[in-house]
DNA sequence: GAGTTTGAAACT
DNA sequence: CAGTTTCAAACTC
């Protein structure tokens, strides 16, 4: 099936650039220089239906990581490459059609299909670059089904700059339609990607809600994709690069956005999720995206064959990649914006899509195909949740070379844990302090995932210079300080829209007053929260990941005022934040209060989940700078580590139940003059609310045993008083959580005592290397659970919460040293079951021999020599006797109770008795006329 | 709520 | 690795 599918895609893939390539012959013959600028914008459908919010299943692809093989990709570039002869060619419709016509035939692709749109800029000049694979990666999950639906997206493309060097390509770009029919291909698009330079490549990725939403629904707001060839890469991935951008696209369902970008050296960064119901403003500054040589970009969407049930209410995540290959001459400065026309230019689905250049002179010199660079798709990663984004973006930026990674298919996992993988680029590993991770997660699923990553961009070559360490490997990330405005707007649309507000006027609770507030409503965890600003460009991103196990990227839009805010406008300080993700086993309830009562550093949480989340920083925090900054995982807090040094933390540790939120903010404002207590909880699926304890300002909270409006038992809180929470026996720290909310005394698990609290941590690593890996886990059969370690229980009789089994609802295993111990494991059930079985097998046998008997009976009675005959011939009826009747109502009846054994339904079990009285009638019918029979000769 | 019990974690 | 101590949660009153 995957190699179908593999196939399947490339052919689809064949046939849609041939399709493509018709249309921009038909639409700009004559306007178009042989070799002019292409654009092509896809987007695809994915039935929310199947992919259900946290439902990563569905996103898993069947193929494996080697399905694309270099082989494969050498096919693609092969069709690029025909594509490009096309383009040189006059008068190829003809061709095309025909390659259509025969390319395009029953082509299955998968519910989940995720097909590259590539909007490629010809170099005009430079035509001598190779042709080499680029970020074209079909992915395909599960069955294929067919596609039913392809609704058509226009994109626009324009160039504002009047500097563009190249009316035509402008021209070209105004030239905007690009109406190719109907397709029969399901594309996911679920990464819109961006080559600029030939090197720059810049990924969006946005699911999006249903289709109908997309293409016809309203609901889908055209967007602004503004790329800004900044430094936003560069500066993240610490290369320079000459890409960025930032695209707010919206999913309404499985709210994946993946914004990637490749920079001129070839890396890939992945900048922010796009959200396509919402504006999507990237500003390229640097020009390395020229968009005045795009010329087109065609959006498609793809519906699977998956019956719409819904409405444009129902969700269906769609998918928009977007390859954008533009030659660009080395001109920076030019900002080039894509964006969906709002004015609701509607293309085939009614998905209008604009790129426009903002203005610069950089003009895209590089070919499509010319860029070395590969295929990019990491998006599966993250959205199974096996690769967390943030994890991607330092993988993918820390390769100096260029690179091309795969990543079909991860390790499909629960992911509970949204960080569980540890890369650590090399390049990106800077002077950053070394941060011990308690990273309980899940360790299989780590290496798991790791291994995938590993393979797969070996796979490709190994041009990858990734390091990916397993969890609990020290992750050293910086990240610059950058401006983040009050005001500003992070826009994620999961699947219900979540929007991080940085309201200009919000007061800031930090002692700075500068410390804007981000504020995430909705009930989903952030992954992780990007925010990148720099003079180039700015990225924001925010992945959520759902209480299930779907990772869901939510794109964050910096806007300003509700309007797109330059991202350029932001300025970059160089300060450095030290990203600390303690990753818990388990998404359990992580609560950060960040204390920066008179602290110069400032502070950031991000909760994960929290339907409304703050994001408080210092006043160097407003000013967090994107540039440096490539992630921050969800729930990430930012605490200062000397005097530019932030530690992130990730979300999980932040996140915060909304009225908890509400709570805190009531609460923080009755201790305005403390404005050192920010809570902000987190709650998973699995445990409660973090606590952090606060030896000076902390509220005495008693235990919280009530449940959280969602029905998450809150953790408990603490209440250590000698191990200043910094060993084991506190579960907060066990937990890898921040203590909040907890009663502990002389706490130490929280951010201002990091120090201590790493130290903690390494010594209990070193004690024991899976301290933080959750205690229960999964037994070698099935999915029993059992204790890793087992219990030690002496008198308990492991019958009681002292008993870790016990507490666990778990059967002590043999890995337990247990004394007398009761909680073991019923077997009654099976043998209930059996025994059930068994019953039930015996009575059938009696029904049956009751059947027989009576039959028995019908036939002695039938063949019983009549009695005298009374004036005239035995009839049928004439047998018709009490006995009969008797006999025939009991076989009725031992239908009836086999009906009901069975469970048959009423209609069933009445078809059977009927059934079973005709064989009766016929029965005595054939009694009757064999007595008949027998008695004529008499 | 105080005191006791218990077993894991830490220590020797 | 085993024994002891420490610790905090669970439990009892």
């Amino acid at each position: 099936m995957a190699r179908h599918l593999s196939s399947a895609a490339l052919l689809a893939l064949r046939k849609w650039r041939l399709d493509d390539e018709l249309q921009c012959r038909k639409s700009y013959r004559g306007t178009k220089p042989p070799g002019g600028a292409r654009a092509v914008v896809e987007t695809l459908g994915l039935d929310a239906g199947a992919l259900g919010d946290g439902d990563l299943s569905a996103l898993t692809l069947p193929h494996n990581s080697d399905q694309f093989t270099s082989s494969e990709l050498e096919t693609l570039v092969n069709i690029q490459a025909e594509l490009d002869r096309l383009n040189s060619t006059v008068g190829v419709e003809g061709t095309l059609e025909e390659e259509l016509e025969g390319g395009g035939d029953s082509l299955t692709v998968g519910e989940t299909v995720e097909s590259v749109v590539t909007v490629v800029s010809e170099d005009h000049g430079q035509g001598d670059v190779a042709h080499s694979p680029e970020a074209i990666l079909p992915e395909i999950t599960e069955e294929t089904t067919t596609v039913e639906d392809m609704d058509m997206h226009e994109i626009e493309m324009s160039t504002p700059s009047p500097e563009t060097g190249d009316p035509l390509q402008q021209q070209e770009i105004s030239a905007k339609q690009f109406t190719s029919g109907s397709n029969n291909l399901t594309f996911t698009s679920s990464t819109v990607t961006s080559k600029t330079t030939g090197s720059s490549i810049v990924v969006i990725q946005s699911p999006v809600s249903s289709s109908a939403s997309v293409t016809t629904s309203p609901s889908f707001t055209p967007k602004h994709v503004t790329v800004s060839a900044g430094q936003l890469v560069g500066k993240i991935a610490g290369i320079s690069s000459n890409v960025a951008i930032s695209s707010v696209p919206q999913f309404q369902s499985l709210a994946q956005t993946l914004v990637t970008a490749k920079s001129a050296d070839g890396n890939i960064v992945q900048l922010r999720p796009a959200n396509l119901n919402r504006p999507v403003i990237a500003t390229s500054t640097a020009g390395s995206l020229t968009t005045a040589n795009l010329q087109g970009i065609k959006p498609l969407q793809a519906t699977t064959k998956r019956p719409a049930t819904g409405t444009a209410g129902q969700m269906r995540n769609v998918f928009a990649k977007v390859i954008i290959t533009g030659n660009q001459q080395g001109q920076q400065g030019q900002p080039v914006m894509l964006a969906t026309s709002q004015a609701g230019e509607t293309f085939c689905g009614g998905q209008p899509i604009k790129i426009i250049s903002g203005g610069g002179t950089g003009q895209s010199n590089v070919s499509l195909l010319g860029s070395p660079t590969k295929a990019i798709t990491l998006a599966q990663a993250q959205q199974m949740g096996l690769l967390s984004p943030a994890k991607l973006q330092q993988i993918l930026p820390s390769s100096p070379a260029k690179q091309s990674i795969i990543v079909n298919k991860l390790v499909s996992s629960p992911v509970k844990s949204p960080a569980k993988i540890t890369m650590m680029p090399a390049s990106t590993l800077v002077k950053s302090p070394t941060k011990i991770l308690p990273a309980p997660v899940s360790g299989v699923t780590q290496l798991k995932s790791a291994v995938s990553i590993a393979s797969a961009v070996g796979g490709i070559g190994g041009a990858v210079n990734t390091t990916v360490k397993p969890l609990l490997s020290p992750q050293k990330v910086i990240i610059r300080q950058g401006s983040l405005k009050p005001g500003t707007i992070l826009t994620s649309s999961g699947g219900t829209g979540q929007v991080i507000r940085i309201p200009a006027t919000q007061n800031v609770v930090g002692t700075s007053g500068n410390i804007p507030q981000l504020q995430v409503p909705g009930g989903r965890q952030f992954q992780y929260v990007r925010l990148v600003s720099s003079s180039g460009s700015n990225t924001s991103t925010v992945l959520s990941t759902g209480k299930s196990r779907a990772t869901t990227v939510l794109p964050v839009n910096a806007v300003s005022g509700g309007k797109p805010i330059a991202l350029a406008a932001m300025r970059t300080q160089q300060q450095a934040v030290k990203m600390v993700p303690i990753a818990p086993a388990t998404t359990a309830v992580r609560t950060v209060v960040p204390k920066s009562a008179g602290q110069t550093g400032q502070r950031i949480l991000i909760p994960a989940s929290a339907p409304v989340t703050q994001l408080r920083a210092g006043s160097n925090v407003s000013a967090l700078s994107p540039t440096a900054v490539n992630q921050i995982t969800s729930g990430t807090t930012i605490l200062p580590s000397g005097a530019s040094s932030y530690v992130m933390l990730p979300a999980q540790y932040v996140q915060q139940l909304q009225n908890q939120s509400q709570q805190q903010q009531q609460q923080s404002q009755q201790q305005q003059s403390v404005l050192n207590t920010h809570t902000v909880s987190q709650s998973s699926s699995n445990s409660g609310i973090g606590a952090e304890s606060h030896n000076q300002s902390r509220p005495s909270v008693g235990t919280r045993t009530t449940l959280e409006p969602n029905g998450i038992r809150p953790r408990k809180p603490c209440n250590c008083t000698k191990s200043q929470c910094l060993k084991l026996y506190c579960d907060c720290f066990a937990n890898g959580e921040f203590c909040h909310m907890c009663n502990c005394n002389n706490c130490f698990n929280n951010l201002e005592h990091e120090e201590d609290r790493q130290r903690a941590i390494k010594s209990c690593l070193e004690r024991n290397p899976n301290a933080f890996r959750p205690k229960i886990g999964k037994g070698i059969v099935g999915d029993e659970r059992r204790h890793n370690k087992g219990c030690n229980c002496k008198r308990s009789g492991c019958l009681k919460n002292y008993c870790e089994c016990y507490e666990a609802k778990i059967p002590c295993s043999n890995n337990c040293k247990c004394v007398g111990c009761r909680n073991v494991e019923e077997s009654c059930d099976k043998n209930t079951l059996r025994d059930l079985a068994e019953a039930a097998e015996v009575r059938v046998q009696q029904q049956t021999a009751i059947k027989n008997k009576l039959s028995a009976q019908i036939q002695d009675i039938a063949f019983r020599p009549p009695p005298p005959p009374q004036g005239g011939t035995r009839q049928p009826f004439n047998f018709m006797t009490q006995e009969v009747l008797n006999a025939t109502c009991l076989c009725l009846l031992a239908q009836a109770e086999e009906a009901e054994r069975l469970d048959s339904s009423e209609e069933e079990a009445e078809r059977f008795i009927i059934e079973e009285f005709g064989r009766c009638l016929v029965q005595i019918i054939e009694c009757a006329t064999k007595t008949e029979a027998n008695s004529m000769p008499m």
